[in-house]
This record gives structure tokens, C-alpha cells and sequence, in this order.
DNA sequence: ATTATTACTTTCAATATGCAAGCAAAAAAG
DNA sequence: CTTTTTTGCTTGCATATTGAAAGTAATAAT
């Protein structure tokens, strides 16, 4: 795990203080595209997270309020993570990586499905994509 | 100097790739709040960032077109680096960082100048500061 | 001619990453 | 039941990155 102070009150800084790493958004991300993942769910995505780093990472962000660990129905052992609200309100500034990269560093051929969503109606997107996040908040009492 | 080669095809994945890190993004953030800066001005702000890392950073930032180094007039020794057009256009995501890190990190008595007017009208805020940026481009050949 | 400034580079200890293997608890299979 | 598998981590270790401090070479100012 790893334990930044705030290097500033820049809320640019202290941001990057949580999440500047080639991780943590991912993490983010792969939540808000599908609401709740378990760990294994994490290590099956397509940039291979090395376990150590993904499990501190989780421990990271639940620390700081951005995602929330709930039981998984019926079992034991799996956990389900989700998005908190705080984690919810991160999705404005993923998407605008996520054109950013999808402008500037992708193949120009055809882009994800949600981005074209995004091109299409960016508000709109937002609104449904957060709603849903938070709707399912409201729906397991932490 | 840091070489990743791209984790994925996801451009959250690939934008993370490069400015992934603590220090990148505080970098642009600097060159957007005051259009130019020298080497000696990123070793001036509040992070206090190493003179190795910053080196690095900058060289990375230019070698991916995000930034330019431009001579300064009349100084043989002095750099001035400024944001490329692709640089400026990560201002949006900054902004969205910035509003999350206020939002949920800072202070909660009074919030920097520049998010102030963020919060009065994003999308002027927007325009205004990227066309200012945009407009230091086209002035110096590059 | 001397001193200061500027933009780095170098050195090196401390920390973080990444890969592989290990492990305990629970679940599923036989 | 009893064995095997799944799941969610933890550990060990080599390598890479960071961060603090000192060094350097070119230019600028005095």
C-alpha cells in the first residue's frame, strides 16, 4: 500500500496524490462500465493487473471513499466492489481522459461503444451513466 | 526516462500510459494556469518536484507532443515550454480532476480563483482558456 | 575576470512495480 | 463426508522508479 500526504492544496495535486498512478483509474473505470466487479472480475481485465498491486489498490480507494466493498449473495468468499458516490463523481473526469486518448493515441478506426454514446449526447451520457451508479448505491445499504 | 508501451487498446489505458504518474498532469496544469513556464518556474511550484523527475517529464511530455520548448528571446540558456494544441486539449479532463478534488478534498472555505469561474460557467471558462492557449500556438512558429 | 543563473545530469538510498508462487477459507464435485 | 477447485488475497524477490542532494557546463550578469 502506499501512503501519500498531500504534497499541496492544489486539488489537482491532492488528487493526484490518490489516483496518480497507471492503476487506480482502471479500476474506476472497469466499475463504471459494469457497476460491480469482484477481484477476479479485475485480474480478467485486458491490462493484467498484477495481484499484489490490484489488492492494494482496492484496499487504497476503499480507504478514501471511492469504492465500497459489499458481501457477494451467497458466498463467502467473492466480495462484489462498486463505485460510492464519491467514486460516481470521478466518471466526468474519466470520460474526458477517455476522449482525450480516444482523439490523441487511438487507432482511428471505430471507437468503444460508449464513446460513441459519448459523442453523441456527452450530458446525456453522464446523467444515465451516473444515475445508474447511484442507483445502485441507494439500492445495499453500506 | 520512462518507455510504456501501450497496456491496451483502451484509451483510458493508453492516456494513463503516459501521464499516469504524480507529476505529468501537475506540469500541464502549470502551463495552463500561466501559458508559459521556464524549467526554473516548475521547480518554483508548491510540489516541489525533483529536478531528475521534472527533466524526464518534460522530455516525455514533448517526445509524446503534449508540450514544446521554444527558445526564450534574448537567452541562450532559458527554455520556455508551453502547451502544443494537444496539450491544451487536455485541459478539459484537468478541469474535471479539479472539480473533484475540490469537491472532495480541499478546504471547504473558498476554492482557488480559476475554479471559481469554473463553477459560474464551465463551458466559458472552457473556451476562454483553451482559445487563449490555443492562440499562444499559433503566435510562435514552432 | 569573477560570480551567479539556468537547465539539466549524476549518484545513491528508499520505495514501488511486476512476476511467480504460496496459502487459507469456502464452495463445488465426487 | 472427502477431495478438488475456486477465490481472494499475501509473500518473496528481481527490477524499475522516485526523491534528495550534489555536481556540471554553458551562458549571463556584475
Amino acid at each position: 500500500m502506499k501512503l501519500i500526504e498531500n504534497r499541496s492544496d492544489c486539488p489537482i495535486s491532492s488528487s493526484l496524490d490518490i489516483f496518480g498512478d497507471r492503476w487506480s483509474l482502471l479500476i474506476v473505470r472497469d466499475l463504471m462500465l459494469y457497476k460491480t466487479r469482484t477481484y477476479g472480475d479485475f485480474t480478467k481485465s485486458e491490462e493484467k493487473i498484477a495481484t499484489n498491486i490490484l489488492a492494494s489498490r482496492l484496499q487504497l480507494l476503499e480507504d478514501k471513499g471511492i469504492i465500497s466493498k459489499l458481501p457477494y449473495p451467497d458466498n463467502k468468499v467473492k466480495g462484489l466492489y462498486k463505485l460510492s458516490p464519491k467514486g460516481v463523481e470521478l466518471i466526468p473526469a474519466l470520460i474526458e481522459i477517455a476522449l482525450w486518448g480516444d482523439k490523441h493515441l487511438s487507432n482511428p478506426d471505430g471507437c468503444l461503444p460508449y464513446l460513441k454514446e459519448v459523442k453523441k449526447n456527452k450530458s446525456k451520457f453522464l446523467k444515465n451513466i451516473m444515475d445508474k451508479q447511484l442507483a445502485n448505491n441507494e439500492a445495499n445499504v453500506e
